[in-house]
DNA sequence: CAAGAAATCGGACTATAGTCCGGTTGTGCC
DNA sequence: GGCACAACCGGACTATAGTCCGATTTCTTG
């Protein structure tokens, strides 16, 4: 029988990649997430190169790996905690546009407080965003909420649009929080009306 | 008084700039857009380096530029041409809804004619989409469109995301053209109800 | 047509992302 | 404890984007 790998991390590998994130995240914070070369991570966390790139991949891998609890937190609110944005006890359980509504203000919180970060998961290659496992977490979880219309998959996918990092990003630098914020529960409102 | 910058383009440039486009074009082609680097068109050019970039900015100029033409035809059709993409005469001008369902349509079919190089101009650098102008012309045109909702320059960003580049690739990729043309058809109607 | 000013040219140069592989270290098994 | 093997480490290496400035070409004016 093979011998699938080994589910526990080595010694070694453990306490690079904490070494790692925690200069990643001191030298973002310090410096800006764009004017961070991986060069200058790895040598702030005493590593190589190599060790950098092998175990996270990219840039935008590094960004995944620091974003990572926060976006549990989110992804667990939103199956297990209460309405409108978990599902709610049986007797109450809220209207899919009350839990879109939630998961849209809810998300919006979360990228506008890491949106830097965010920004650099997604666009650090073509592409990016659709291939991270959160995407497909949020489309699932839009496409059940819109199961009253004619394609709930198409339909969540153009919901998110609006929720892309580079879109926000480029649209709150015009408009503000607010608007962007607004006009995209308006859009909630028009797919679930 | 300040003299401005002469509106004619030296010869030497001129003749430079059309050899270039037809060298990236010929190995756009040749090899995807994607495959070929700065280096090589500057080589299949007989142009140096300093050349490409100072004129074009960097791949993503290189992109808009060859698709310049192409774009125009199709701002000039909404800004001139007959109904439903354009304004129509006195007696029978179409409805918002329909000329943004137009614009859609007709959006949609120069971007999927052209996606690789469409893509390219967008996501070379991060916010190249927000800042070339093209981007200003169709943000306008569909803000007058939606003058009948509460906040249309905010509505025709949205609407507008849903037709970024990377979005249509990665969507029609998983679900296919129709599937995300109808979508955002759908889109225009939930807006202009 | 000559000469000077200004724009342009082009290749050497820097910076950064990402790859590769010989050497090292940790782990499981006796 | 010691051994064999897998996994990991790290820095040298390649490829590409983008910059810079001395040399060259073009345009203008008398």
């Amino acid at each position: 029988m093979l011998r699938t790998s080994p589910p526990t991390e080595r010694a070694d590998a453990a306490r690079n990649r904490a070494v790692v994130l925690d200069a990643a995240a001191a030298l973002f914070r310090q410096h800006g997430v764009d004017a961070v070369s991986m060069d200058a991570i790895a040598a702030a966390a005493g590593v190589g190169k190599g060790t950098l790139f092998r175990r996270f991949g990219d840039k935008a891998g590094l960004a995944v790996a620091l974003l990572d609890e926060q976006e549990r937190t989110l992804q667990e609110s939103i199956l297990f905690g209460s309405a409108p944005l978990g599902p709610g006890k049986p007797d109450d359980d809220p209207t899919p546009r009350e839990r879109l509504r939630a998961f849209v203000a809810a998300y919006l919180d979360y990228l506008l407080a890491h949106l830097p970060l965010v920004r650099m998961s997604e666009t650090a290659s073509p592409g990016a965003r659709y291939r991270i496992g959160a995407y497909r977490f949020w489309h699932r979880h839009v496409s059940l909420l819109l199961s009253g219309r004619a394609d709930p998959q198409a339909d969540a996918h153009t919901l998110l649009a609006a929720l892309a990092a580079e879109h926000v990003h480029a649209v709150a630098a015009e408009l503000g929080h607010t608007r962007v914020r607004r006009a995209i529960l308006d859009l909630v409102d028009a797919l679930t009306a």
